[in-house]
DNA sequence: CCATTAAACACCC
DNA sequence: GGGTGTTTAATGG
């Protein structure tokens, strides 16, 4: 076990350390606090295709991704997968689970070979308890969740798809709560049908509709963002009566 | 009808 | 061998 994870840090081009100390929140610790949360923090590898997080097993730690893309995967009674949403290196996730049901709600799937840090459940909730700036920091990145999850729910209910595949997508880029995040996004298009609910040919076509627009380009496993704005407020043609059917359909 | 999708294909990294 | 692009038949709004 301990192989693998000495596989996947290949160079360590950050130490967990590195790491704690370059994350937004270590700037509202004192630095006596700060030094005793890089002690108590481990690092884990996690292979491409390997668990994270576990639904329904206890949340011991709060969890940030040093290295690599991992996945916020629900999964139905039937086994279907859905992907709620990616979180690349530099994000921190698990701090509602921590502060509620401490049992994981979700899968967190590795999409490649990552590296995360595991904040102790402990040391979090110490931090929680005594340092007002840390409480800040929590304050602004569940508001950013919940920003981004009601965004979500109207992508599902309000846009078509090939609408729905370049908001998912630019969602990757909420800078409040996935800071690092380039413009390669690798992910397959398995993974991106599962970000916006949809079958992998029609994430094909809605990809293809996007690279057309000069939005993106597709690549070999992923896709390079060209016009993070243009994903952002694209608006497709076929979508645009579905819309109309919704809107004011009294008058 | 029209759009979507699962299944099955043929490429090609 | 898995990711991609495309076709076909089946399905559902």
């Amino acid at each position: 076990m301990n192989r693998a994870a000495a596989a996947i840090a290949r160079p360590a081009p950050v130490s967990v350390e590195e790491f704690v100390r370059g994350s937004s929140w270590a700037g509202e610790l004192p630095s006596g606090e700060l030094e005793r949360v890089c002690e108590e923090t481990r690092e884990r590898g996690v292979p491409a295709g390997g668990y994270a997080v576990r639904t329904a097993t206890p949340a011991t730690c709060w969890i940030g991704v040093i290295e690599g893309l991992v996945k916020l995967n629900l999964s139905s009674p039937d086994g279907r997968e859905s992907t709620v949403t990616a979180v690349s290196a530099g994000g921190w996730f698990g701090e509602g689970t921590l502060m509620k049901a401490k049992v994981w709600r979700y899968d967190v799937v590795a999409s490649r070979d990552s590296r995360i840090a595991c904040v102790p459940l402990a040391t979090f909730e110490r931090l929680l308890h005594t340092h007002i700036g840390f409480n800040h920091f929590l304050l602004g990145q569940l508001n950013a969740r919940l920003s981004l999850m009601i965004s979500l729910v109207g992508f599902d209910r309000l846009l078509g798809a090939d609408t729905r595949v370049a908001r998912c997508l630019a969602s990757l880029f909420d800078t409040a709560l996935y800071p690092r995040t380039g413009l390669f996004i690798e992910l397959n298009q398995n993974e991106i049908g599962s970000l916006a609910a949809l079958s992998r040919q029609r994430t094909n076509q809605a990809l293809q509709a996007l690279e057309k627009a000069g939005l993106l380009r597709i690549e070999f496993c992923g896709i390079t963002v060209l016009d993070l704005p243009g994903l952002q407020h694209y608006q497709g043609e076929s979508e645009s009566r579905q819309v109309l059917k919704l809107r004011n359909p009294a008058h």
